[in-house]
DNA sequence: CGTCCAGGTCTAC
DNA sequence: GGTAGACCTGGACGC
C-alpha cells in the first residue's frame, strides 16, 4: 500500500477527532448515508481520478488518518481525493464549543474524547441523492439504490453530469427506485446545470440554517426529515431528525409512553446549535459507548 | 395471495 | 396550517 496523505486527527478547533467513534455510514464502495453505525477499523472508497478509479483505504494510527491506496494517484487526484476525505471527516469543523457546553453532561460527557462527527460524502449531491434513497423504504432498498448508483459510475458515486445523462428506464428498471428516480434526475440535471450549487451549502457565511433548510426543502424528495439529516452532514447541527426510527428510539430511551416532537425539540432546545447532533448522540450512546 | 410498512414526500383539499 | 391518500419497491407477515 502507497501512502496518498496523512491527516491528524483533530478538528478546526485542535479538538480530538475519535476515528472509531465518528458516527459512519457502512456499505460497500459507496458509504450510503442515514443508516449510521459504529465504526469499523477502516473505511473503503472507490475515487475516480479522471479515467481511473482509485481504491482508497482511511484507517487510524497514531492519532492521525492514514490514507492509502495500491498505486499512488498523480499528484492532482491525489489533492481531490484529500479535499474529498477532508469533508467526509469534517476537519474543517470545530465541535470545540459542543464539547465545552457538554463536558459537565450527564448524558454526553461521554462524546468529548472527539465522538460526534458525522461521516458524510465527498460532495453534498451525494449526501442529498443518497438521503432521497433513504426515505419511506427499508434499509435493504437503501442499499440496493445506492449500490446500483455506485455500480452506474463504475463503483465511484456517479456525478450529477452522468446522472442527468442516464435515462429514466434506467432508474426504473435497474436501479428500481420508484418515484424516487425522477427526483434524483431532476436535482442532478439542476446541479450540472449550473443553476443548482449545492456545495455551497457548506458555507456558513453565504447561508444561514434557515436559508439551506429552505433550499433543501424545495428540492423534489427532500421534505423535513430529509432536510434535517442533510443539514446534520453539512455540519449544521441544530435541527433534529425525526422519523420512524428516532421516535420511537427516543421513547424508549426516555422511558415515555408518548413524545410529540415538540417535546422532543424543547428536551434538547438546551443544546442550541447543536441539539440535533445531541439528539443523534443519545440516541446511538449504545452504539458508540465502549 | 392480499395487506402492511420501512429511518417520507407530495398533492389536494 | 394541518391532514388524508397516493406513491415505487420488496420483504414480512397473516390467512
Amino acid at each position: 500500500m502507497r501512502t496518498i496523505c496523512e491527516l491528524p486527527l483533530r478538528g478546526a478547533g485542535g479538538e480530538p477527532i475519535s476515528f472509531s467513534r465518528t458516527i459512519h455510514s457502512h456499505g460497500c464502495a459507496s458509504l450510503p448515508p442515514a443508516r449510521l453505525e459504529p465504526s469499523p477499523l477502516a473505511y473503503h472508497r472507490r475515487f475516480r481520478a479522471g479515467r481511473r478509479a482509485i481504491d482508497v483505504t482511511m484507517r487510524e494510527r497514531k492519532s492521525r488518518l492514514i490514507v492509502e491506496s495500491a498505486s499512488l494517484p498523480s499528484a492532482r487526484a491525489a489533492a481531490a481525493i484529500e479535499g474529498a476525505i477532508r469533508r467526509m471527516f469534517r476537519f474543517d469543523a470545530d465541535l470545540s464549543p459542543f464539547y465545552a457546553r457538554i463536558g459537565c453532561d450527564d448524558q454526553l460527557a461521554w462524546v468529548v474524547c472527539g465522538a460526534g462527527r458525522m461521516l458524510a460524502s465527498p460532495s453534498v449531491f451525494e449526501d442529498v441523492v443518497k438521503t432521497i434513497c433513504t426515505t419511506n423504504c427499508t434499509w435493504s432498498a437503501t442499499l440496493r439504490m445506492t449500490g446500483a448508483l455506485s455500480e452506474r459510475g463504475g463503483g465511484a458515486f456517479p456525478g450529477a453530469e452522468e446522472l442527468a445523462g442516464t435515462p429514466e428506464a434506467w432508474y426504473r428498471d435497474v436501479a428500481k427506485m420508484g418515484y424516487r428516480g425522477a427526483y434524483v434526475r431532476e436535482i442532478a440535471r439542476a446541479v450540472a446545470s449550473g443553476e443548482l450549487d449545492l456545495d455551497a451549502l457548506s458555507d456558513g457565511r453565504r447561508f444561514d440554517d434557515a436559508a439551506v433548510e429552505a433550499i433543501l426543502l424545495a428540492l423534489p424528495g427532500i421534505g423535513q426529515y430529509g432536510a434535517a439529516h442533510v443539514m446534520q452532514l453539512l455540519g449544521r447541527h441544530r435541527q433534529l431528525v425525526l422519523d420512524s426510527w428516532t421516535r420511537p428510539k427516543y421513547r424508549r430511551l426516555a422511558g415515555k409512553k408518548q413524545a410529540k416532537d415538540s417535546t422532543i425539540r424543547r428536551a434538547f432546545a438546551r443544546y442550541g446549535e447543536y441539539a440535533g447532533l445531541a439528539f443523534w448522540l443519545y440516541l446511538t450512546r449504545d452504539w458508540l459507548e465502549e
